[in-house]
DNA sequence: GCAAGTATTGACCGATCGGTCAGCGGCCGC
DNA sequence: GCGGCCGCTGACCGATCGGTCAATACTTGC
């Protein structure tokens, strides 16, 4: 039975899951969620169609699967790396490198996520990957806030100032070539220094 | 007559042309390019759908039309903007309003020519469209270098400032609503303070 | 060796897509 | 009055889509 062999046989199975929400997250971040058909995906992974329905139920469970993973993931990611004795402004620093990496490592999982906003799959389940995205988002406000009731910051709308950070991060993946320029954390870093000190001359 | 959705009567065909394209850049914002059929389209303005290949030659036209429109149409709206005889700060400051300005006056069109960014439509065509849009970036480069070599701003990696701008602008899209929160153009304004001046206290 | 279960396949389905085509009807110049 | 033109239509096409299903190879417990 399956009881002694559960491990090789999950083993089997959920090697072959992550070559399809590889080889998926690959084809979305390039093409589209649209532009992607199950059968680009099959013949990625070398396999035929039916068998992604074997392990998926439906296109949308893939990239449901991936989107929600790489959301959690990135919350979990960055939350980690934040210094826990620093202060909030070099936490805030922390933040925005952390998500320079993640986006640097996990890079066509964070591009098929994000390509995904004009389509249908974005708004129908999603709720969990809304609660982490949320959760990302609370952070960098609760840290600004705390930036400022610290007075390390200047007294400022606080939702608009984490969005101005947050559009910096999310906006990098429509210009942002791996092979040249800086890396994505250096980039990161740069753009908190531009946003911490200001561009102006002192 | 069968009644359309929009009222154009009259048989003139650069109305109809206009209604075209203004319910196709509606529906390309909506629901991205992949997602909007020529039928949605032909529906909408309460037309047959040959009629569309009667104006246009494919449906990549019509996204063609709006897109280069749109982008042609941005570079001209805030080059005007910007006040001769002003600082460059202060041109840059009306640099990012008047993109705000734009940006929620021509909101369908705008979101439909960066919905399609993930699909083919993008690469294909679209060299002169890719020209507008190297100049309005362009724009916000010269800007920057002309604030340092004044002396407003300190010493700057250019490309990656005018990066920053062009990213809190370009990421509004996905969050703004225009029915509640500030109007575009204050939030534009707002994020130049914060960009200028910094969120540090001082 | 045998039964059971799992991984895997190719053939197939209805729906929808972008696009084509022959023709209809009203308006305008002659 | 009439012939050509233009806005316009519905019927139709081949391709492709997401998804289904019965059948096959392989593994494994007994």
């Amino acid at each position: 039975m399956a009881r002694a062999a559960s491990t090789v046989e999950a083993g089997d199975s959920a090697e072959r899951i992550l070559q399809i929400l590889s080889e998926s997250a690959r084809l979305f971040a390039t093409n589209g969620y649209d532009g992607t058909s199950m059968r680009d995906i099959a013949e990625a992974c070398g396999i035929s169609k039916s068998l992604l329905y074997h392990h998926f139920t439906d296109k949308d469970e893939i990239f449901a699967r991936i989107a929600l993973g790489s959301t959690r993931e990135l919350y979990q990611f960055v939350f980690d790396r934040l210094p826990e004795g620093a202060t909030p402004t070099e936490r805030l620093r922390a933040f925005m490198v952390a998500t320079g990496e993640y986006f640097q490592r996990y890079r066509w999982a964070w591009l098929a996520s994000t390509s995904a906003f004009w389509s249908d799959p974005e708004q129908r389940r999603q709720k969990e990957r809304m609660m982490w995205r949320d959760r990302y988002e609370g952070l960098v406000r609760t840290l600004i806030q705390q930036a400022i009731d610290a007075g390390e910051f200047r007294p400022l709308d606080v939702p608009l100032a984490g969005r101005l950070v947050l559009s910096a991060l999310n906006w990098m993946h429509r210009w942002y070539k791996p092979d040249k320029g800086m890396p994505a954390p250096q980039i990161a870093d740069a753009y908190f220094d531009m946003i911490f000190r200001g561009l102006r001359a002192e």
